[in-house]
DNA sequence: CCTACTTTGTGAAACCTTTCACGAGCGAGC
DNA sequence: GCTCGCTCGTGAAAGGTTTCACAAAGTAGG
């Protein structure tokens, strides 16, 4: 197994939503023809990403539908369970600790912290709010969520990196500075905001232009 | 100006945010260098990405922060406002509501709708929320905001194109078919999870592999 | 068993993006 | 006015990703 890209993992994510609802719909064995069309992309790319993993299809046939969401759903390690806490009880984390789809995807948020008074001690969802100093390491949290306004992400994420968390989950609009160890992904509205905004704003001047990367 | 990719416009957006800081904390000129070190990219990546658009800097000086955040904003569409529409009024939905990011970035939510009996007719931050079935084009909304479960997401997407919209913006986890015309940017939580979930499965036996798009 | 048809897995080609490296412009100090 | 040091703008090179195209492998039907 060679080095796995970025794009190559995101359109794994994309597969593995196919192909359960392709289970869902009672479909034993789908081709990667298939697999592509539903998400927009081509299915050389769909056979090139999964065969960095494996030789997961038969010829003729396709792949099995069960046997490849099983597969994928392991490679993303959506089959074990992550200790998460959510850093900003405001809309977005109020929102978040709310959303199903966490837990869904494996995310068990076990606390909920901020720094504003107002908020502390109130009760979301089943989670008590506490006070951000709270945050330690004997928490024992794999993954920390920022939900707090940009100008305090980065302190959050200084704090999580304190406590021990291996991954972090950022909706701040802001770059942080974190040790290699630590996973960032960031989930950062502000920037399709305004990509989308661009794209408006040129449309009528250039048309659209390229459809690869058009939407996601 | 020849043709400007879709990651070019996403740093654009990063090269703003950072010189709305920098701007704010009184600095009058920025080289390519402090501006990149600030979202960790290279320098020479920021000065190719500011030349496709045209000659904003000054050898020897760099680039004058004011100017350059104006000249970025009226690229990026940001010196105009558009109107826009939330549809899905449940957890993120609300939050999208209440969250001052939307406004600040020139988009005006003005209009909720939803399809559960529930909800509709709730006042949330101001709005009443109405029935999907009201959504028209006579409301002349630019900008649809999907806040639904995935399974509802194409069906409102449809709606939204039949009222009139240019662009969508899609918080559900599903890929959306729309026409040409219409420009979709995603906001995929589901994918970053399940992304940062690879990463810490394979974190231990591979290491940190790649540091340019380790995060964001 | 044999032919016709389907679909995977994959090297090679095409394409796109980022990084390098350097000429050229600019201010400062003397 | 001249030199030095800094920084932009940009072709060329490097690096990475996607698409192409086809051999290999399988099914189905007779």
């Amino acid at each position: 197994m060679t080095h796995i890209s970025e794009p190559t993992v995101r359109r794994l994510s994309h597969y593995y939503r196919v192909l359960e609802e392709v289970a869902a719909e009672g479909k034993r064995m789908i081709s990667s023809h298939l697999l592509a069309e539903r998400e927009g992309i081509t299915s050389a790319q769909v056979r090139k990403d999964l065969s960095a993993f494996g030789s997961f299809g038969r010829r003729g046939l396709g792949y099995h539908v069960e046997h490849l969401r099983d597969e994928i759903r392991a490679l993303l390690g959506l089959d074990r369970r992550w200790r998460a806490c959510v850093v900003g009880a405001g809309h977005i984390g109020t929102a978040l600790l709310g959303y199903r789809g966490f837990a869904d995807q494996g995310f068990d948020i076990v606390a909920a912290f901020d720094n504003d008074p107002e908020r502390i001690g109130r009760t979301i969802d089943g989670l008590i709010v506490r006070p951000l100093g709270q945050l330690s390491a004997k928490d024992g949290f794999e993954i920390g969520v920022i939900a707090t306004p940009a100008a305090a992400a980065q302190a959050v994420a200084d704090a999580l990196v304190a406590a021990g968390v291996q991954g972090i989950l950022n909706f701040a609009p802001r770059k942080l500075r974190v040790p290699e160890s630590v996973t960032v992904r960031a989930v950062d509205m502000t920037m399709e905001f305004e990509s989308l905004s661009y794209a408006l704003t040129h449309a009528r001047a250039a048309g659209p232009r390229r459809r690869r990367r058009a939407s996601r």
